[in-house]
This record gives C-alpha cells, structure tokens and sequence, in this order.
DNA sequence: CTGAAAGCGCTTACAG
DNA sequence: CTGAAAGCGCTTACAG
C-alpha cells in the first residue's frame, strides 16, 4: 500500500506555457485604442464613460484575459478589504467554526481572508508585525494564552477585533471583543447535574487564555459558581493541558478510580469523549454509573455512543460579529449592531442521568 | 443563559486612539537624516551601509515604529510570497488537516497564507479570478466537483498547485498535483474484510471530484475492484450525497435492515460514526455482528467506542508536498523533491471482527 | 558607502 | 466624456 502519485515536477504532459506577463491597464488601452484612465474607469464602473468606449474597452478586456493587480489598487487607492486571522490553531472545532464564521462574514463584504498560524516556537512579535505590515485589518481568535498575548501586541494603530473568552468580571479586552457567555453556560450545566441528584461534579478543563496561576477560565468559574452556589465544595479541577480527547482519556482514567465520581463536566467535546471511552474501559457505564456534560456541540456528538449531553456554542455568530466589529474600524461609515450570535444552549442527551443515591 | 457580551462599538473605555498614519520609509529617513534609500538597503539587510548609519537607521525605525508596507514591497519588488487557498470547506477533517499541512509549509517558506472558501452559490470564474489577482500563487483543495471545476479554471499564466483525489487509470490532472493512493488503500481495506470472512462488503461513499454519471471516485473503485478481484458481484454503492455523520446515520439505517449486511466500508470516519449509530439504533451489535471500516483516521476515530477500525491518511504531508510543487513554480531555482508523505495505512481497532458464517 | 532617478500598476484629483 | 499629471510606498539599477 505505498503507492502515491504526484504530476511530475515539469508538469502535465503538454508544453508548459510560458508563464507571460499578466496584462496591465495599459495594455488594455493600447489595444482599445484609448488612454489608460480611461480604462481605469471602466474597471471601476465609473458613469462617465461613451458607452461605445466601454464597449471596446470591455472587448479589449476580455481578449487580453485583464485582471486588475489587487496589489497596485491596494497601493493607489489606499482600501485594503482585507483581514489576517490569527490564531493558534484551525482544526480544533471551537477554532475551525469561528474560522468558519469570520470566512462567511469576510467573503460577503468581500474582504480576502489570511490565515496566519501562531505558533510557541516563533517570535511573537515578529508574527504579528509581519501581519499588520499587510495593511489590512487584524482579527485574533483568543481562546488561549498564545493568542491572548498577540492580541496584547498588536500595535495601537492597526485596525483589530477579536473573539475571547468571557472577561472577568470588571475587566475588558484590550480591543473590540466579542464573547460567547461560557461562565453562565457552564454554571448551567453544573447546576442541572447537581439537580439530577449528583452530590458534586467534576470538572475536566480545557486550556484558557487567562493566567492560572492566578485565576482560571470562564468554563471554570462558572462550574466552581455553580457547586458553591449550592454549598458543596468544587473538588480539584483536572486537564487544562490539552484539548484533544487523549487528554481527555488520561483524566477520565484518573477519575474512574474514584467511585465517588457520579458526574463530570468537561471543558469541550473531544474530552469528553477521551473521558467516556476511560469510564468504558474502566467499566463504568454511561450513564448509568456516571454523567458527563461536554462542551461545544461538535458535529459527532450527537453520534457517540451514549450521546452526548452538551452545551452548544455559536462560534460561526462569534466569528460573524467579531468580523462586523473589524468593519466598523475599517470603514467608518459602517457601525457594528448588537450582537447576533446566539447564546450557549445545554442540549440534553444520553449521557446525562438521575442519579439515585446509593443506600 | 442568554448573556452575552460585547465590546461596545465605541471601544475599550480608554479614548480611542487615532489611528494615525503609520511611518513610511521616508519619515524613517528624516528622523535619522539620511536619505530613504538608505533606509531602503538598512531594512533589507544590504550589506553596504556604515556601522553607524545602520544604527541610526535602526533607532528611528525603533521609535517610529516602523513596519515595511508589504503591498508597497510586493508591488516594487515583484515578489509576492503568498499563496491563496481554493477550497469548498475548511472543518471537515480531510480538508482541515491539509489546509494545515500547507499553512505550515508556507510560514516555514515565509509565505503569507490566504483562504477563499468556494460555494455553489458564488460565481466560480469570479472567485477564482479574484484570488488570481492577488498576485501570489494558487492552491486548490481539490477533494469535491466544485474544486475541481474551480481547478480547470486556473487561468494558464498563474501559477497553481492542487491536491487531488487519485486520477484514474491514465488521466492527468491539469495542474502540478498531488495525491495520496486512495484506490489502493480502499481495495486494501476491503480485501481485509473479505479476509475475515465476510462473504461482501458494502460501501458507503462519500462525494468524489468526478462526474459519478461517467465515473466513480478512487476509493470507490478500489473497493469495486477489491470485490471483484475476489469474484463477488459488488453490491450498489450508498451515499455519496455528504460528508458527514448525519449522511452516514441515515444510509446505515437503511444498511441495518438487511441482515445479509455483515460488513460496511465507508468513505470517511464520520461517515462510518453515523452507520455506527445506526446499527446501534437497530440493534446490531458492531463488531459481533456487523465490521465497520472507517476512511482518514480523523483525531476521535481512536476514542468512540467501539473503536474505528479506519485507514490512516497524512494529510498534512499532502498539503506540505502540494506547497512544495507550488513554490517550485513561484520561485525557479526552487525544485521540488519526491513526495514525503505518507502512504495510506489500514488501522485496526475495534469496530473489525472475524465473520463466521452462519449455520 | 550614499544619494537622485525611474518605475511597479494602479487611483485620484485636475484639466479640457 | 476623455486625457495628462502626480502619487501610493517601496525597490532596483545608475551615479558618484
């Protein structure tokens, strides 16, 4: 099984063609037989032009294959309609659907989109000058430490909005922002175990882009709120490594051990899966033995076995109105409205239980 | 739970700062007193300037807070160090995953990465058109129809590099592409189920770049030939209308009502997660009664239980040697190697059991 | 080692 | 309605 194919590096089998040069605007007019501006204004649908001009310029156009330079434009006129994305990574659900929503949004204004991946490895301050040397708008997606940190670099004078976690209370992010409430949705979700009769729930973190050392994410608090709202004391928090459902697996196999556990909150989907097949292997069923609540409402979900009982998240609205709230920097007659995402829901599946305490 | 939180438009509570223009090459050169060119050679590392001037230079750089306007650059220079990405979806694991192999194969090359996701709904010669004119390179992920027609499309003289589904037999794509073996890997993964017994395997697609009026995609033809090559009559295909579990739920339903059906392949891992469900749901035990072979290996078919059973795809080596072929053509001294990644590989896990005939 | 000129492909005033 | 000029912020020769 170790075929795989690739074209040749020559390419197709016909000639290659000779990669000419793109035509220019002047080149157009040479053949329309008209002056360059004049081009220009085609191009640029301005009213004032003979329709018969137009009509030959257009014809000079299409035989030339013209394509306006987006990068002289960009350079003359001064209108970039263009975003840089930061973020730490595309493949994680959370991640890949904002992306998603901010691709939606950019594409109908017709905005180009880049991607710029930031990384541990390379200079912090490097990736994000070299990103608003673009000239266009900059949007951070900051859902953990290393994109809470790009966001605090981005220089004063570039145009920037960002989807973050939920603020603490009083405090505000250094640019636009726009959040999801994951403090409230997961003290929901706490709450709504502790009323199906668990004595306490655990919790299984995600990262967050708060500094622990001194505090802990939204998702968190709002678990810890919600257990001393009803005056049991939260245990100790697990994860908060990782995001994927190996480290999932690796805490659900450390509360397995612990027949005291009845009920467990995780931080995203992907973990909470790794914690189901722990509870599997670890032969304790789902969700007659133990409830798990995930986070996110990830395509799969639905289809595990148990399903799983999540809450859901609008990341394509997050990335949506993060977007509008870039626009309204970049073109100032344009002024974000409220914001049109919707708000975490919890969406009760199998995985979840009454849970009768034992005699 | 229906708090949520905004930024307010007019920004953080700080007075906004004006966005004032940012320094350009020549406001450098006033501040250090020498001419812009020279600041031209300092910002680009030419090796002729004096110790001193290079210092002076530096410092004004420093407060100025000077960036190098890439469009300016890009358009004096020629060079445009940037690739722009043609797909028709960007969360589906296969596409993720290559969208991530070429991302960081750019930044590696220090190429700036754009996204410009393809829809039906948009006019495909307009789209393509617009990422043209940006100047830098195109990529396509050209796993779908829409890719694929937007592939054919690539004007000649632009430079363009694709990953694509296996051509058949003969047939050569377009463009300078890459591919992993996919007709191979199907057929191999088919004759494992056939090896275990199962009398035949059923298939369950998932939408290909060819016409499926003339043709079928290459992991449908390797199952095809598998089955063939063992002497059995290949029952009709199902699916090939989505990508994920909900397509894979509804034709396993169908699947699960015939009791001859005793082993299933389907064409991506949440596909094979919805056919699961759906012998769940009725009642068919998986792999005591049913084998179920995923396609991808996607980062969760490791953790559902019962464990997929699924072919391992590298992805991100695809989109890594994609880049390569690209670049090769961006910039002529560059040659790109033989492929790197690597070769499709048959997973064992769980959802694949012996099948004993019945009595 | 450093400066003055021309130009990348466009646009935005300004003339006529 | 259309053309000639100046300029966007840089780079690449060309001088000295």
């Amino acid at each position: 099984m170790d075929v795989t194919g690739q074209t040749p590096p020559d390419g197709p089998a016909d000639p290659a063609p000779e990669p000419r040069k793109a035509a220019s605007i002047r080149d157009v007019a040479h053949v329309a037989g008209v002056s360059y501006q004049t081009v220009s204004r085609v191009i640029n649908s301005h009213p004032n032009v003979r329709e018969e001009t137009r009509g030959r310029v257009e014809a000079a156009i299409e035989t030339l294959g013209f394509r306006r330079n987006a990068t002289a434009f960009a350079l003359a006129s001064g209108v970039t309609r263009s975003v840089t994305v930061l973020t730490s990574n595309t493949t994680l659900y959370g991640y890949a659907a904002t992306l998603q929503g901010l691709e939606e949004a950019a594409r109908a204004a017709g905005y180009a989109l880049g991607v710029k991946l930031l990384t541990p490895e390379d200079d912090l301050d490097r990736t994000v000058s070299a990103a608003a040397a673009t000239g266009g708008g900059l949007m951070v997606i900051g859902f953990d430490r290393l994109a809470a940190s790009a966001l605090d670099r981005v220089p004063e004078n570039v145009p920037c909005a960002a989807v973050v976690e939920a603020p603490s209370h009083g405090r505000t992010p250094p640019r636009p922002a726009v959040w999801a409430d994951d403090r409230e949705a997961a003290r929901a979700a706490t709450a709504h175990l502790l009323e199906l009769g668990h004595p306490t729930v655990h919790y299984v973190a995600i990262p967050t882009s708060v500094d622990t050392r001194h505090s802990e994410g939204p998702r968190a608090q709002g678990w810890r709120g919600a257990l001393e709202a009803a005056g049991v004391t939260p245990p100790e928090p697990h994860g908060g490594r990782g995001w994927d459902a190996r480290f999932g697996y690796d805490e659900g196999r450390r509360l397995a051990r612990d027949p005291g556990v009845t009920a467990i909150l995780c931080g995203n989907d992907d973990l909470a899966l790794g914690v189901l097949r722990a509870l599997h292997h670890a032969g304790r069923p789902v969700p007659g033995d133990v409830s798990v609540i995930g986070f996110d409402d990830a395509p799969h979900a639905g289809f595990v076995t148990p399903s799983l009982t999540t809450v859901r998240m609008d990341f394509q609205g997050l990335g949506r109105d993060a977007f509008a709230l870039l626009r309204g920097q970049l073109e100032n007659d344009h002024r974000p409205l409220a914001p049109t995402f919707a708000a975490p829901d919890l969406i009760l599946r199998e995985s979840t239980r009454g849970h009768a305490p034992r005699q």
